[in-house]
DNA sequence: TATTGTTATACTCTATAACTATA
DNA sequence: TATAGTTATAGAGTATAACAATA
């Protein structure tokens, strides 16, 4: 207890850097948001799935697999999901009857407004205890790292990874 | 494109607000880290363990796997895991011969004295992009978001929950 | 022969619930 | 009867690879 070097060690333990920091907000910030889609009934991969498709309507699932980082068989099940529900549909394209290009129904519009809306209140429930000018430099500070570690803007990278099923 | 009222709703989905970032690059952090934790040979549940029994020796298993939020069942793999690479050990106690005291090895302290080495590493690596105030400014406003979150100092809500297996 | 989408299979990881031995 | 630790089992989720239709 009173060796100093032993003191020191535990002190680096008591005191969470920023990569710590960090990882546990984001993870908390990840559980929320993800129990906010729960509520509308969807999976973190089905909401980034259908703002991908709402960026770019008509893509076929293999370029969306490809996108997305995720093997195509993992698609078929996702696809399904979203398609049984109304919120996408499966057009054939003319020119390549193999292919099935991706498009939103009305619905999915809707839902995905509705995504937008908790996403927004997920942002202003984290960032309670902030002002405006706090965020904002709190903003600004993530996207220096964000962009120095070469990540691309908008592009989670647990996206690809297996999802905890909480 | 030219409608007004689509261009506000695509700024919102490109600019990403600090619960995006942070989970964005909270991922990301924990991905790197557990790479470096991987490169020890451990996986991240193994190393809040190790620091658990560091910071709490002769603790027994179930005591441990409530700390930690885990099955106890759990708990048995990982210790067997840790004790057949002699990092740990499970010893009787005195009074109760069902109970297992963990306990660090010697072995056990130098790969807890390279994980701390590694994080800082990790630590630096991460924050390559920000000087010294700006770091802290980060850590500072990251801290009030914990807080104010009611997360526990030093304590990952990820842990108790399924890992990716990469 | 190559490619799109699909289905089947086998594997990994997990929690639940028996089970053993002590208390 | 209850508890600490262990083992067995069954389920969920996944990637890999086989498959059918089309190019």
């Amino acid at each position: 207890m009173s060796d100093p070097k032993a003191a020191r060690e535990a002190e680096r333990l008591r005191v969470p850097g920023a990569a710590f920091l960090v990882s546990q907000v984001g993870s908390h910030s990840s559980r929320l948001w993800r129990e906010r889609m729960a509520r509308l009934d969807l999976d973190s991969r089905e909401v980034v799935l259908l703002r991908h498709v709402a960026a770019a309507e008509g893509q076929s699932q293999q370029a969306l697999a490809e996108a997305l980082q995720i093997p195509a068989s993992r698609m078929v099940a996702l696809v399904d999901g979203l398609e049984r529900r109304g919120l996408v549909q499966r057009r054939p394209i003319r020119g390549d009857r193999r292919v099935r290009a991706l498009h939103l129904t009305p619905e999915g519009r809707r839902v995905l407004r509705k995504v937008m809306k908790a996403s927004a209140e997920h942002e202003a429930e984290l960032c309670a205890g902030l002002d405006p000018s706090e965020r904002e430099h709190l903003i600004a500070l993530l996207s220096r790292v964000a962009a120095e570690q070469g990540l691309a803007t908008g592009v989670h990278p647990g996206v690809a990874e297996k999802q905890p099923s909480r």
